[in-house]
RNA sequence: GGGGCAGUGGCGGAACGGUAGACGCCGCGGACUUAAAAUCCGCUGAGGGGAACCUCGUGUGAGUUCGAAUCUCACCUGCCCUACCA
């Protein structure tokens, strides 16, 4: 008899074990194929939170499988530790950013080793190291000399908790608010710098070299929204041109006005005296807006005519030129030409003001469109009508694939004419990547009276960033207020300059990471060009769907820019020398992604209680409030009012109660109320009382929070890793349920046990040793499976079945030792990528040499999986009728005979011949049509 | 408004167009125990029947097929993304 089971002893002895014997160190080694397996690197919170754990432990598994196989694996793992909240940390408690992030690194670097992860630590990298950053501002310097990178003054969203501008993918919904803090953004006009991202908008389009979900290719395709159109330029009465993009020239005749935006440099120019103020008000209030402001008022358009007007280069019409909010300076030109008739928003704006529609788009099968009797606009298909020679032009979508024919027509006559040109615009913008904030990397800039902007040269850097700084955000980098920082000398001069003070976007940290795990401590580049010439690109990437249009497009933005800045050239040439096909090894940084989905807080019961009190209106103000068990045999005591049921949320000092009859009852608490909760005694308080929660994410405001710490402590780490792959689609993720975690703790038990334990029947039988052999060969197809296509819980499924296979062996005693053991060590290989501890412990106890870690992964056998006797299923009308059990051998023929000759068919072909018999062999089956 | 994904037992979830519900959780019955926990055995989609067995069943409705959870169309519901994008 084995002793019992205790992870919390084997663990931590495994984990030191493989550390000091370096198992998990991944080496350049150009005879073996290579795999980079990476997932998403943590911010360093503090807490290892079970989301990481969710998304950590099966890339884990796979990388571990793909090591079996005879890949060398390289599976790093760091943290992106720059970022706000080690700021906020700071003013809120005092400490310094820098020791907050280090302090939460080393917890979490702690707690990453329970999980049994098999990180190379020694390829760990940290954003924070100056050595790292140190890389990052070289990456700013060879983007600004390859003119990606860019100083300008826009009007930027700018978060005013955070006290930082953003960039425009990190302003969410509806309502335009902060990713980090919800907080409504506002505009403002600053200097920031730009990576020019759109000078790669069609590259990034691009998905086909890379295998990546479909979602995720959709999500980048929409942000990038790539729209064609032409360019058409009108002049104002001063002669001032106008540009506007179009998607559809051939309206070009329906034009009946034109709109400015708000910002548009020009409105100042073209208006005229009478209506200079309500435009100047109309522009101070469009300023002053939220967006939150705009979407209040409605979709009613709001706008005021500048008293200028603008030649429409077409027909020579003069028409007037408005300026209003809806149409953005932050797309195409920032000015459009206005067709009601054809496009719905100009359509509500002509009606808001009464403007003049006029239909130059006539509707097939309509012969009579109206503009005074129209209640929409017509964006459709048609024929051109009062566009004066292009009268009776196809607008329509043509064979060959054309969306509008009239849209080439009129396009090439414009080009003829000079007076617009076929044009790409894209709502893809440039990445803002400057913050007002302390705990980034410092943009290496100064600037010079004399010299303008000037780059630090590459052998200053790092611009270290100062320790000694007053943190408090004012919307204004704290490195201003740094005299020592500020000042310095122009490195092209020597004349006195100041720095650059904002810091970078912490994304542009984690663009380049993969990069630097390569040879975190290299310091003639980012990285060593001898080890990426090995690994890169990262073969399978893991993480969440949240940076579709964040993380990842930057990351793919920066590794196309480093390539053309020729970064790549000496790792290609490495690469070449290594004989690998170079010819886009470097377009793509990821060549495979998978998402994983999330895990949800538990959904949970809130607590019966009976409140006794006094009415106040419908609400119960308690004096005592007891939490009992059941509302069973609850008697209303008389003289006071009372109130039971379930508790489904508090509010503060108020409890939200549901009585059996389903009402909703509010029943308020003071500091007198008198509370009774089981197990707590004296003293208790509202906060001992539960409340219903839905499924929701965890947060520890909701109090649902679940700690791997204590799931590894209670249950061992590879009872918690086999439960996160078992219990969930990776790909979906769902709410926590804390019972199901004891399926695996069974399942590890009962391996436990049968792995020590030996089959004392010699000879064993023939039958139930192919038996026991086939279901082995099974699992190692059904594994392999799941971990292929990331279905980690069929995997455990099929390791869980396999327990039961072997319990019944077990039970009936008829193999022999030497088939017994044959199948615990396939067991157990089959194990080690998911329950790392508990397989190289019991893989040791067997007495086999070696790491189970080491060994090539079982190969699998067809034969041996065949099975010997199926179980021939026969339909009639496509219903099952009976179950035969044949050889697997049996022929067409005698199936069908044999299914023909059951009695339960007999039955139902009720005395009627079969007017067709299919017999399918590959499934067992016979069906049979009357 | 636009785009995408998903609806299967009480629950998480399985099912190349071919035996629906693998595997597990919960629950129920039994064994062991003074008792409980743990463990072990059995049952566990719904309805009918003593039983063999029969009927129904994968959000709803149609269709394709010998055969549909799976394919096609329409609808309903939920979730996610996006949104004056010219």
């Amino acid at each position: 008899m084995a002793d019992k089971y205790v992870p919390q002893e084997i663990e931590p002895r495994w984990s030191a074990q493989w550390e000091r014997a370096g198992a998990n160190r991944s080496v350049v080694d150009p005879k073996r194929p290579k795999h980079y397996a990476l997932t998403m690197l943590p911010y360093p919170s503090g807490d290892l939170h079970i989301g990481h754990w969710y998304a950590m432990t099966p890339s884990d598994a796979r990388a571990r499988w793909m090591r079996m196989r005879g890949f060398n694996v390289l599976f790093p793992m760091g943290f992106d530790a720059f970022g706000l909240p080690a700021e906020n940390a700071a003013i809120q408690r005092g400490i310094h950013p820098k020791v907050w992030t280090y302090r939460n690194i080393d917890n979490m670097r702690r707690q990453l080793r329970t999980m049994g992860a098999m990180f190379d630590w020694e390829r760990e990298a940290v954003s924070s190291d100056p050595e790292y950053y140190r890389w990052s501002q070289w990456f700013f310097l060879q983007f600004y000399q390859h003119d990606l990178a860019y100083r300008q003054k826009a009007a930027v969203d700018f978060c005013p908790n955070c006290n930082t501008t953003l960039a425009r993918e990190q302003v969410w919904g509806e309502d335009r608010h902060c990713e980090r803090c919800g907080t409504p953004v506002i505009k403002k006009e600053l200097e920031q710098w730009f990576f020019r991202t759109t000078r790669y908008a069609d590259a990034l389009l691009d998905h086909a070299t890379i295998d990546w979900p479909e979602r995720v290719e959709t999500m980048q395709k929409n942000w990038i929204g790539r729209s064609e159109g032409a360019h058409v330029t009108f002049m104002t009465e001063q002669g001032d041109p106008i540009r506007v993009f179009t998607t559809r020239p051939d309206t070009l005749w329906g034009a009946t006005f034109m709109v400015l935006a708000p910002e548009h440099p020009l409105v100042e120019k073209i208006t005229t005296e009478p209506q200079r103020a309500e435009v100047e008000t109309y522009i101070e209030a469009a300023a002053h807006k939220t967006e939150i402001d705009r979407t209040a008022e409605g979709k009613a358009k709001t706008g005021v005519f500048t008293g200028g007007y603008a030649i429409n280069p077409v027909n020579d019409e003069r028409i007037p030129i408005w300026v209003a909010d809806y149409v953005l300076i932050s797309y195409g030109s920032g000015a459009i030409m206005a067709v009601p008739a054809h496009d719905q928003r100009d359509f509500e704006f002509a009606r808001q003001y009464g403007l003049p529609i006029r239909i130059v788009i006539q509707p097939d099968g309509v012969n009579d469109l109206n503009p005074d009797r129209m209640t929409e606009a017509w964006p459709g298909e048609g024929v051109m009508v009062n566009s004066g020679a292009f009268d009776g032009t196809s607008a329509r979508a043509s064979a060959d694939g054309t969306k509008n024919e009239a849209v080439g027509v009129v396009t090439r006559w414009l080009e003829q004419q000079g007076i617009g040109h076929g044009a790409v615009n894209y709502r893809l913008r440039d990445w803002l990547i400057s913050r007002q904030r302390y705990w980034g990397a410092p943009i290496p800039i100064v600037y010079c009276a004399e010299c303008g902007t000037v780059p630090v040269p590459e052998e200053d850097l790092p611009v270290l960033l100062p320790e000694d700084v007053d943190f408090k955000p004012t919307g204004e980098s704290p490195l201003r207020y740094d005299e020592e920082f500020l000042h310095t000398t122009c490195p092209q001069c020597g004349g006195p300059a100041t720095r650059e003070t904002d810091t970078m976007d912490t994304f542009m940290c984690s663009s380049w990471y993969q990069y630097r795990y390569l040879s975190p401590r290299y310091n003639q580049g980012p990285f060593d060009p001898q080890e990426g010439a090995y690994w890169l690109p990262v073969d399978q990437y893991t993480g969440g769907i949240e940076h579709a249009t964040m993380h990842l497009m930057y990351t793919r933005f920066f590794t196309k820019a480093m390539r053309d800045c020729g970064i790549f050239a000496p790792t290609e040439a490495a690469a070449r020398a290594l004989g690998r096909d170079t010819a886009h090894l470097f377009d793509e940084p990821m060549l495979a992604l998978f998402n994983q989905g999330m895990i949800l807080g538990e959904p949970r019961d809130g607590d019966l209680i009976i409140a006794a009190g006094s009415f106040e209106g419908g609400k119960l103000n308690a004096v005592h409030i007891a939490v009992v068990p059941s509302l069973d045999g609850f008697q209303p005591a008389p003289g006071v009012d009372t109130v039971a049921g379930e508790v489904l949320s508090r509010k503060e000092l108020v409890l939200n109660v549901q009585t059996p009859d389903g009402r909703s009852v509010v029943v308020d608490t003071d500091d007198s109320t008198i509370f009774e909760v089981p197990g707590v005694g004296e003293g208790a308080t509202i906060e001992h009382i539960r409340y219903q929660l839905d499924v929701e994410k965890m947060s520890k405001s909701k109090g649902n929070v679940v700690a791997p710490d204590e799931l590894v402590a209670a249950f061992g780490a590879d009872a918690v890793r086999a439960y996160l792959m078992f219990a969930f689609r990776w790909e979906q993720g769902g709410p926590w349920d804390s019972q199901g975690i004891q399926g695996v703790v069974r399942w590890l038990n009962d391996i436990w046990a049968l792995a020590q334990d030996s089959a004392e029947n010699e000879p064993g039988d023939p039958a139930a040793e192919r038996a026991l052999r086939r279901k082995v060969h099974q699992t190692i197809k059904a594994v392999e499976d799941g971990l292929e296509h990331f279905a980690f819980n069929t995997a455990v499924a099929a390791l869980m079945a396999l327990r039961n296979t072997l319990e019944d062996v077990r039970r009936q005693g008829r193999v022999s030792r030497a088939v017994w053991g044959e199948a615990i060590r396939d067991l157990l290989l089959l194990m080690a990528p998911f329950t790392p501890f508990i397989s190289e412990e019991l893989w040791h106890r067997a007495g086999r040499g070696g790491s189970v870690h080491a060994q090539p992964w079982p190969v699998y056998d067809s034969t041996i999986a065949a099975e010997d006797e199926i179980t021939l299923v026969v339909q009639v009308n496509g219903k099952v009728r009976d179950r035969i059990q044949v050889p697997a051998s049996i022929g067409e023929e005698d199936a069908k005979r044999l299914a023909l000759a059951s009695a339960a068919v007999q039955r139902h072909l009720d005395g009627q011949s079969p007017r067709k018999v299919i017999y399918i062999g590959a499934r067992g089956m016979v069906s049979i049509v009357v």
